[in-house]
DNA sequence: GCCCCCGTAAACAATA
DNA sequence: TTATTGTTTACGGGGG
């Protein structure tokens, strides 16, 4: 009799909710002032300069010390020579004999890098060809100053020379004096070596082309520091720009840019994340491959290929028509040497947008855990987009959750029906966040009639996990979870536990929401109560639920288009979705074939001519015709019996579905709701 | 400022 | 009797 359901009514007073409320709401305008970066800030490289400095200046001194004794003992055997002595000190002169050029010096003239060096150099710093030029224009001028610096410590060591030469005349001298003022002067010359490489690497922080990982100080800092070669800069630059007399064919001088024997990402930043992010990385430079391929073969769009231009990086030719982009593309983008250095540069570019992705999406998770979650209460770390790549579910969370029918379940799959495009519009904006943050106001998908259905398959193990309140009206949740379900239809209580299962965010607070849900299921027209032999089931009427917000969404084309493009592949679609648009073809409570490639088109067709029509503006709450062809409105379910067999419980229902709802995590939800609304 | 939508709260009745 | 389910009303906030 009693459906097991959270006791959540007696503890659960709304002045506490909404003090609770508030209070949560404070804390999440409490935020962070200063991200915690995980940049090197410039303190850090200062004192990594400093440090560097202090042993190179040991060096310098030992070394002038030395000098300066050979000096002087040269000095002197050229006095006693001219004075007639013959005092020879060969041995002297064999020990030290190409100490002309100093270590100072040395550190600053540019070392020149090998390749290797400098493909690491841009693994970990993988520099657009604009960047590229910048920074050889910063090299060149660090050159100059550094060679200005040069000649200005050669003449000082002249006019030491001759300060020596003179105090020789002049009877010798104190050594110690003489050795500290050119102690001085080395010193004074370091701080200003030091001063303009730290000006130099400051300037190129200060304009992102440097960025400074924990961990990857070691290579990139010692070379900038070093200086590149410009020439070497210079050798990199034409070979991955356009230099198209270049194009021998041959492997002429084109050393490890060869994408015939691909070299592995061997990069330990990147591999400190692969535990997190290396098979998201993997996975979608294939998938990238794939879809490069698909549209290749089966669109006249390509990802090359843009307002008649060509996107080769460094093209820029202008087409016509897509015809003469693709002989273009065959004829001068074909498989040579400098099409695959220019794309393995690209698939550095990627492969470190990818790494920046990944530690802004930590970060916003860390913000995100941060704002929402208890720090008492250990979460896993979810993420959206499926970042988690092993997720380890908390105890509130279902542990196997077998999702329905196409939902993303194994982690191990986390893309795999996605495309990059249906990514991007669902991936979970800083504008949805803020939705998800709040009171659940102007949920997107209704607003803009757009499927609930991508977003949270995308989003799921997000949702799951992450106390983030979905942007998603209680109608769209609701609809939602009646579609996932096999029958299309659900029991109150079922409906409770698929917004337990599906959002943490629905764990806690049960009274608040579940009241919310029944009375969306009273005042929406698009549920639609069947009664049951043994109780009563929830449907969806979708033409009702298409009429009830007939906002028009002719106002952001980028949106429009957005949402055309979501419905326009297939992939992304959720089973839900395609199910609900089946319904609108096929009879309810008939386990439709969901998934067949010509339902989804009929499906994606039918979803743009209900967008279509609600351009049109259908009058609100009006039972006016939507403007296309009329189906039958599905209140007459009301009086179709129903099979006793489909509906006599929960458990019945579960044997349908591969996803099983557990209802002794669902007790484990009301239990949990008990104790978050006693805080 | 008005209207609509949504979320929330609450009262109330029916029912198991 | 109690908990659940379902209906309805009211109110406030956001947004067009």
């Amino acid at each position: 009799m009693m459906q097991e359901s959270g006791t959540e009514a007696a503890s659960n007073g709304p002045a506490s909710q909404n003090r609770a409320a508030s209070v949560e709401d404070g804390a999440r305008d409490a935020r962070p002032k200063s991200a915690t970066s995980v940049d090197v800030t410039a303190a850090d490289l200062i004192h990594l300069q400093q440090q560097q400095a202090l042993q190179v200046a040991r060096q310098i001194l030992l070394q002038q010390q030395q000098q300066q004794q050979h000096q002087q003992q040269q000095q002197q055997q050229q006095l006693q020579l001219q004075q007639g002595t013959d005092l020879k000190s060969p041995k002297d002169n064999e020990n030290q004999p190409s100490l002309q050029v100093p270590v100072s010096v040395a550190m600053m003239t540019p070392q020149v890098i090998t390749p290797q060096q400098m493909q690491q150099i841009l693994q970990q710093q993988v520099l657009s060809p604009q960047q590229l030029q910048v920074l050889l224009q910063q090299q060149q001028a660090l050159m100059l100053q550094q060679q200005q610096i040069q000649e200005f410590y050669k003449k000082q060591q002249e006019q030491l020379h001759l300060q020596l030469l003179q105090q020789q005349h002049a009877g010798k001298q104190s050594k110690e004096q003489q050795q500290q003022a050119q102690q001085l002067a080395f010193q004074q010359q370091l701080m200003q070596v030091q001063q303009l490489q730290q000006q130099h690497l400051l300037n190129l922080q200060r304009q992102g082309l440097l960025t400074i990982q924990p961990g990857q100080t070691a290579l990139p800092l010692h070379s900038l520091t070093q200086g590149i070669n410009p020439a070497e800069l210079q050798q990199l630059w034409k070979e991955v720009t356009n230099l198209k007399e270049e194009n021998s064919g041959n492997s002429n001088g084109r050393r490890g840019l060869d994408l015939s024997s691909p070299q592995p990402p061997k990069k330990p930043l990147l591999n400190q994340h692969a535990s997190t992010n290396g098979q998201y990385m993997s996975h979608s430079l294939k998938r990238e491959g794939s879809t490069l391929d698909d549209y290749q073969h089966s669109h006249h769009s390509h990802p090359l290929y843009g307002h008649g231009v060509c996107k080769w990086p460094g093209c820029e030719a202008v087409f016509e028509d897509f015809q003469s982009f693709l002989k273009h593309l065959n004829n001068e983008h074909a498989l040579d040497d400098r099409s695959t250095a220019q794309c393995r540069v690209q698939m550095q570019v990627v492969q470190q947008l990818e790494l920046q992705l990944a530690k802004d999406k930590e970060r916003l998770q860390a913000m995100m855990t941060h704002l929402h979650v208890k720090s008492t209460e250990p979460k896993p770390t979810p993420q959206p987009l499926n970042l988690v790549s092993s997720v380890t579910l908390s105890k509130t969370a279902p542990p196997e959750a077998s999702p329905p029918l196409s939902l993303p379940q194994t982690p191990t799959t986390p893309t795999a029906p996605l495309t990059p495009l249906s990514q991007a519009h669902s991936v979970i904006t800083p504008n949805s966040l803020h939705h998800s943050v709040g009171p659940m106001r102007r949920r997107y998908s209704d607003k803009y009639n757009m499927p609930i259905s991508p977003d949270i398959v995308q989003n799921k193990e997000f949702y799951m996990n992450a106390e983030v309140r979905p942007p998603f009206t209680y109608a769209s949740l609701i609809r939602q979870g009646i579609l996932e379900s096999p029958e299309k239809q659900l029991t109150l209580n079922e409906i409770y536990n698929w917004f337990t299962r599906m959002f943490a965010y629905f764990r806690r607070n049960a009274a608040t929401w579940k009241n919310a849900v029944r009375h969306n299921l009273s005042l929406h027209k698009c549920f639609v109560r069947v009664e049951n032999v043994k109780g009563a089931v929830w449907t969806v009427d979708e033409l009702e639920f298409q009429k009830r917000r007939p906002q028009k969404i002719t106002g952001s084309p980028a949106l429009v288009k957005n949402i055309q493009t979501s419905l326009g592949y297939g992939p992304a679609l959720s089973a839900a979705f395609q199910a609900s648009m089946a319904e609108n073809n096929i009879p309810l409570y008939t386990t439709a074939s969901i998934g067949s490639p010509t339902l989804n088109s009929l499906a994606n067709a039918i979803r743009e001519e209900m967008i279509g029509a609600m351009d049109h503006g259908n009058s609100n709450g009006s039972d006016s015709s939507p403007g296309r062809s009329p189906l039958p409105a599905m209140h007459h379910i009301k009086e179709e019996p129903l099979d006793p067999e489909d509906h006599e419980g929960p458990l019945s229902l579960v044997t349908m579905a591969n996803h099983s709802p557990d209802f002794d995590h669902h007790r484990d939800y009301d239990d949990d709701q008990g104790h978050d609304d006693m805080l």
